[in-house]
DNA sequence: GTGAATAGTTTCATTATTGAACTATATTAA
DNA sequence: TTAATATAGTTCAATAATGAAACTATTCAC
């Protein structure tokens, strides 16, 4: 390919991907978790799927500080979604997990995700949402190579 | 397709286009615009693509509010990358340009952009990028929609 | 010419983030 | 066994991004 088409490729290609991003955050935040931020979601649903999940964890995962963490956890904490549970073992360690109401947070914010991202999906073929996916996780293992 | 292979597709969207997002952040912090935060780097773009462009553009292409603008543009201002220029005509418009800094920095940056992303694009098919970017702009297009 | 609309700013509160210093605990090696 | 080091997490101070509401200045419409 030449250099020329490249580049246009490479403008389209951020332009597309920055409004994507843009459009499904809206979208999140009117439709999905209105009480909870884009980050919040992004950190409960990781809690909830790693299971037991450290700060450490969530930093490696999100690629932030750990002090980053301390502060996110500290406000869902103080909203009662999340519990601190040190490790009796080695006791500098802290397992989140999610309270009952950060249970149901999550169960009614990722029923409606799977609706809203369904609907949207829906628009496509199977094999085109198969080989979008293929193509991001490529990108994906490409990334972490850097 | 069955509700639960689609919504196993939607997890696996969700967290791939989560790290892709992640991972190309980081990228170009670390190679494309280390003096420049990303948000800043895409009004930047904005604005130089745009020309001649107001805060409100901004505000519409970022789909954020006006007064996140004005403190974005303040910053940039201060740190001689962009000139505010009022509108003879309608006294009401501010017209936002990049000063001779800015256009350096953002050719450099641009030229970054272009090494980074053209290396991790190489390593796709011609074909696989273009039914890429043809997917991620069909997505768009629906994401505009709702 | 007055009232409504538009462009942008100011102010205030919240959230996210980094980096450095710090506490507490565990591990290692002399 | 203890002294040095590593690990897990927190605290603190600073910067950035953001929304909402109140505001200024200007233009437009009737």
């Amino acid at each position: 390919m030449q250099a020329k088409e490249l580049n246009e490729l490479i403008d389209i290609y951020t332009s597309a991907m920055n409004e994507v991003n843009r459009r499904v955050n809206i979208l999140m935040n009117e439709q999905v978790h209105q009480e909870l931020t884009s980050d919040q979601f992004a950190t409960l649903r990781y809690v909830q799927k790693k299971q037991p999940c450290t700060s450490s964890d969530i930093a490696h995962e999100f690629a932030i500080g750990k002090s980053a963490v301390t502060a996110q956890i500290n406000r869902m904490v103080e909203r009662g979604l999340i519990d601190r549970q040190r490790d009796e073992e080695d006791r500098r360690i802290v397992y989140l997990s999610l309270t009952p109401t950060g249970e149901e947070t999550m169960a009614e914010g990722t029923q409606r995700l799977y609706e809203v991202l369904g609907e949207i999906l829906s628009e496509f073929s199977e094999q085109e949402i198969e080989r979008f996916v293929q193509s991001l996780e490529k990108l994906v293992s490409i990334l972490r190579k850097h």
